[in-house]
DNA sequence: TCACATTTGTCCGTATGTATC
DNA sequence: AGATACATACGGACAAATGTG
């Protein structure tokens, strides 16, 4: 009967000066203190409002903007500004994640096909009108982009993002969210997509858009199937 | 026909000091120049070395361990180390990202279970015997806690984990890995699991590896889905 | 167009705590 | 116990950026 020391009993205070403050401007943020599109004080006012130096506030605001907490800008009326989402700074640690396990891209990519599938079931059973629209116009963006000669291979990164917000599980979004940036990386990188190649993507995703918002789920599996063999097609054979 | 000036122009000299170097420092990691273990030149050597000073040093170091590439120690033969794995650094990001948005257990236990359902897939496919023998050690370090009279909530979280690594992806480790630190960080808050609902939890894993173990794929799917009907029940009881 | 004020970005000097020898 | 080497932290100073009058 041993008890549980290590749960039971905490650091009294090996804490850094920079992680107190950090926390502590979270913990703002997460109880709605602190709302997107707020400004925090200046460097110097918030050193002295915590009464710590300037360096130790600003190793806390490189913390929380790492994290997607906070933009800053320099300049007059510049400083910290509350974040309105989080999700685009998600995607940085998991990449960093990906790099450094040296993680294959076929690994990726089928790791990304079984979760897909699942947001799909997902999504067929939830998604509304507003979703329908908001794949549609994912659309209209990825053929006028097409239009003007360059490819669309963002907009249909995108279009598998707003796939995963019709979901209404914002579960996948993050998820998505990560997985989709080892791809538009990948492309940064090293991929050059051809506009056919983009035009035969629209298409299919216009197919799947169609038999969402008709409800016939196996077709929709069947298409995004597809969808899937195509874009590994695409990113497996640019990869070599 | 409009060029695609975005991508074609980036900013010329926007990036600032501290970031030139955690990239740099980054580099060194990815390209394997620097590798686990090692350890870094002091703050000053590196201010230093990249003719800056040593607070920008300092928040490149901060936004590198956040990030997980390193951890740091002060006193003699102290300073940066790099680290052998970024997978538990991972899960910050994810988790502040999830309260931010304040997304629900409820969804979260949903997305998790469809996710896993697909690791399971996987594992059945690929785990070897040493997979095997892993998940039945989990199995002992378990039960051996719940035998000093505490719950085991830990360790069957961590069942989890060494289930997503038999799957030989590591995409989905990082994914499940992401996910469990939400269930984590929700024990260390509000969850007093009695310790018969831990051995029930045991029991069932017992049992699911086993029919892994044996191949069995449907036995394997069933005893999975009771299991994570279980865990919700659990946490949303608990959640009240 | 031109200063001016504010705020971030950066560097330096110094002091303290901490871990190792 | 003392010396050493490092991270941690503070304060002052100046440069660069940026909005305002």
């Amino acid at each position: 009967m041993v008890p549980d020391y290590t749960t039971l009993i905490e650091p009294v205070k090996n804490r850094r000066t920079f992680e107190e403050v950090s926390d502590k401007l979270k913990e703002l943020v997460f109880n709605g203190t602190l709302k997107p599109g707020q400004q925090l004080p200046s460097e110097q006012a918030l050193a002295r409002l915590f009464a710590v130096g300037r360096q130790s506030v600003r190793e806390a605001l490189r913390i929380l903007e790492l994290s997607g907490f906070i933009k800053t800008r320099a300049g007059t009326r510049g400083g910290a500004v509350i974040e309105g989402t989080m999700l685009s700074k998600m995607t940085g640690p998991f990449l960093d994640t990906f790099k450094f396990h040296k993680v294959s891209l076929e690994d990726c990519i089928n790791a990304r096909k079984a979760i897909e599938m699942s947001v799909l079931e997902f999504v067929i059973r939830s998604a509304d009108d507003t979703d329908i629209e908001n794949l549609r116009e994912n659309l209209v963006r990825a053929k006028s982009r097409l239009a003007s000669g360059n490819s669309a291979y963002e907009e249909n990164i995108d279009f598998h993002r707003v796939l995963a917000r019709a979901s209404k599980n914002y579960t996948f979004c993050i998820v998505m969210e990560s997985i989709m940036a080892v791809f538009a990386d990948f492309k940064s990188r090293a991929l050059d997509v051809r506009t056919e190649q983009s035009k035969k993507i629209i298409e299919g995703h216009e197919a799947l858009v169609n038999a969402i918002a008709a409800k016939k789920k196996k077709l929709a599996i069947e298409l995004l199937e597809k969808d899937l063999a195509n874009a590994k097609m695409i990113v497996l054979v640019n990869s070599e």
